[in-house]
DNA sequence: CCAAAAGTGTTGGTAGTACACCCATGA
DNA sequence: TCATGGGTGTACTACCAACACTTTTGG
């Protein structure tokens, strides 16, 4: 296999030396309650280099294995999660990225229901935990720029996209969708342009059940989203500036 | 080296069997001339496999060098296009893109002036040349997924950044934007409408030279972009549905 | 004078934005 | 009855879309 592989090199583009460049993919998984906000999954690394700092979750490819499942593989095997949504990101291919040797990494976003599982650490993490978006704590390698892209791509994405069904539950109250396109776009909202911004793409059906009550306030009304509706939008790919 | 890497990889996240894939880059380069409209550069293989296909250019990454600097000296060694403008595109990693080894190939997309150089063939290629968007010929590997999806980068891109300045020359009669965005958009676009939008930004400066006639028809006025203004947009984000 | 391409304004519809008061509930 | 959060409508503005005739040039 070695031999072959260098032959392999030096036949397709005369490059003197065997490429030494791994593969890895990193996951940016964003996560969202009305408690906690919006929040990025990490993990606490079990070995060098950046032994005991967070990272994200993410390792090398497997030979046989798409990128995709590779990173399902790794979420899996390192927290728990179930990935709701993913695309890919951007690929982070640093000649001095990882001390060691050289890795490229493909990194993915991705979308999940916090509530819908437990996080469990596993193989090659010591621990796993949601940081809150606005409250990050020091990563591994040049993960900073990883989630610095992914925060980026997310508050594109929902400008021109309808996220929330990937974030939301099945059914909730209309300020929940609220909170959250607040909490991405780091902005105020104007509750009533909004609804009525939304239930123009009538994705949204208005359900007869009342919010259970949190605190004191009016209940409200709770919502779904119309499925098929939504991913016919998705697909279309709508404007959808808030 | 050999050993190194295989303890690498052992170390870092239990795969049992060194990782074996090499990473290349690749790049859709798109050109725009009034006379040939907008087109993509492919140069023909000279080796196997797909030898005489015509493909996009690109190579395996060397050990040293960024995806960035890579993707321009392909682009240099394989056709002598100097880029003018080069975003990340997407990584395409199915395990089978490759016939012998697996390779995992980052795309990139670029923009530049055709009339700015001469195509030349070189190292890898025993061809270079410009193909019309809608007149694509039968690609090697997966390149034509690759193309599609630059395609649809192109399309995007253009109604939310005001592409062009990459594109067309220091000064050009207005119908030339207009007949560019035509292209990308693949419709016809309302010329009123067009000028009135693209004036409002105010990055375009009617010069009070007049275009040199092809043929017969009453000659437009020259404009040019103001940097300036133009970048400052660009950064900004600026939304631009024509 | 004819063909080809450039230049130019108006109107109606639609969506965005800004803004404030009342209602239902729990404590 | 008070505090909390939910629900709702209007008026103004800005942009979008549709649309046709005149001007300048070369042949």
């Amino acid at each position: 296999m070695i031999l072959s592989s260098i032959k392999f090199s030096l036949y397709l583009s005369c490059v003197k030396v065997t490429q030494n460049i791994k593969v890895s993919v990193d996951a940016v998984v964003f996560g969202y309650t009305s408690e906690e906000g919006l929040s990025i999954l990490f993990i606490k690394r079990k070995i060098d280099p950046f032994q005991g700092s967070w990272a994200l979750p993410g390792g090398l490819v497997l030979n046989n294995e798409s990128l995709e499942e590779a990173v399902e593989r790794e979420l899996e095997e390192e927290s728990g999660v179930k990935i709701n949504y993913l695309e890919q990101l951007y690929s982070f291919g640093h000649p001095k990225r990882d001390p060691r040797n050289r890795v490229l990494s493909v990194a993915y976003f991705g979308l999940v229901r916090p509530t819908a599982f437990r996080l469990k650490a596993d193989t090659d993490a010591m621990d796993a935990a949601w940081f809150h978006i606005k409250d990050l704590p020091e990563l591994a390698f040049d993960h900073i720029d990883i989630v610095n892209k992914a925060i980026t791509r997310l508050k594109a994405k929902i400008t021109y996209e309808p996220i929330g069904f990937e974030l939301l539950g099945k059914k909730f109250p209309f300020s929940e969708l609220e909170k959250l396109y607040s909490a991405v776009l780091d902005r105020q909202i104007d509750r009533r342009n909004f609804k009525k911004k939304i239930m123009r793409f009538g994705f949204l059906i208005e359900t007869d059940e009342k919010q259970k009550l949190a605190g004191s306030g009016r209940p409200g009304n709770l919502f779904k989203f119309d499925e098929k509706k939504y991913f016919k939008l998705v697909k279309e790919g709508i404007n959808f500036e808030v």
